[in-house]
DNA sequence: GCGTGATTACTCGGATACAAGATGTCCGAGTTTGAGCGG
DNA sequence: CCGCTCAAACTCGGACATCTTGTATCCGAGTAATCACGC
């Protein structure tokens, strides 16, 4: 039960990218020298994030990868889910009727863990921040 | 990012022995029956909660495991920590000066959730319903 | 009837096996920019 | 100066390799109740 360090990659990643210019593209080789991954496999990772439509990628000579226009909305929820699969965080095996008290407790409190992190956007903390990055 | 079947088990378990007759020890066999798991491996995850002094174990004939004395005052919290450990779920592995601001949101996410499972007892949850274990 | 020992029903702990997922690397393929070169 | 070609700088995607962790099993050891047996 922990966040995975490809989460923890993906979060530092759209940050920097949040509080980069919007239109030039960034290399993946300059966001994996930053946080000291080598860059193929950040670039597996920033892949999820491109089928999740968050960023978009750029090929070619100075390519790289960019936010898409829609940036301001993604929470730190979006992005976890983009890595981490959205399934809920508990699955009861045991069958004791239609639903299981255990499971529904634990999904409550899921769900206020969830809650904060819909409301917090990349780009609240790029505000209150003067980027240390 | 998922809770370990582990927990599970561990959630049940303790479900069950706070329903059963406090005085009497339940034997691992008939607990793990019930959840259709192997009476060995449900014995090595009692013995963490054994060690985080919620239960205790009966060695010997008619021997099992029984809720300890402070029952009721066990919430979902101290048994998930028992079982997974009490370590954050997330590290940032970035040094960008001395507190993580992506870092920091998660945890209070966190610690939203852990209060929720710290108000959860499990006494609770026996009253709200009627035993269909 | 009563003590004593053996049997039985348990848990405990370590060692081990297995599977799955996280982490990370390598390489071939496609794409775009830009430089070099010939006209 | 213009256009063509080619090399370089990129990302993409799949195929591996490795490591950790969760899940599970097996077995020997210890322990307590109970049963059997002999006195």
């Amino acid at each position: 039960m922990k966040f995975s360090k490809a989460t923890d990659y993906a979060l530092h990643t759209m940050l920097f990218l949040t509080a980069a210019t919007p239109d030039k593209p960034v290399g993946v080789q300059l966001l994996a020298e930053k946080q000291k991954v080598s860059p193929t496999y950040l670039s597996k990772i920033l892949t999820k994030l491109v089928k999740a439509g968050m960023i978009e990628s750029i090929t070619g000579v100075n390519g790289g990868y960019r936010l898409k226009r829609n940036w301001g909305d993604i929470s730190f929820l979006d992005i976890i889910h983009a890595i981490e699969g959205s399934a809920s965080l508990f699955d009861c095996s045991f069958d004791h009727g239609p639903d299981c008290p255990i499971q529904r407790v634990v999904l409550a409190a899921e769900e206020k863990m969830e809650e904060h992190l819909r409301n917090k956007k990349m780009s609240d903390l790029v505000q209150e921040m003067n980027i240390v990055f």
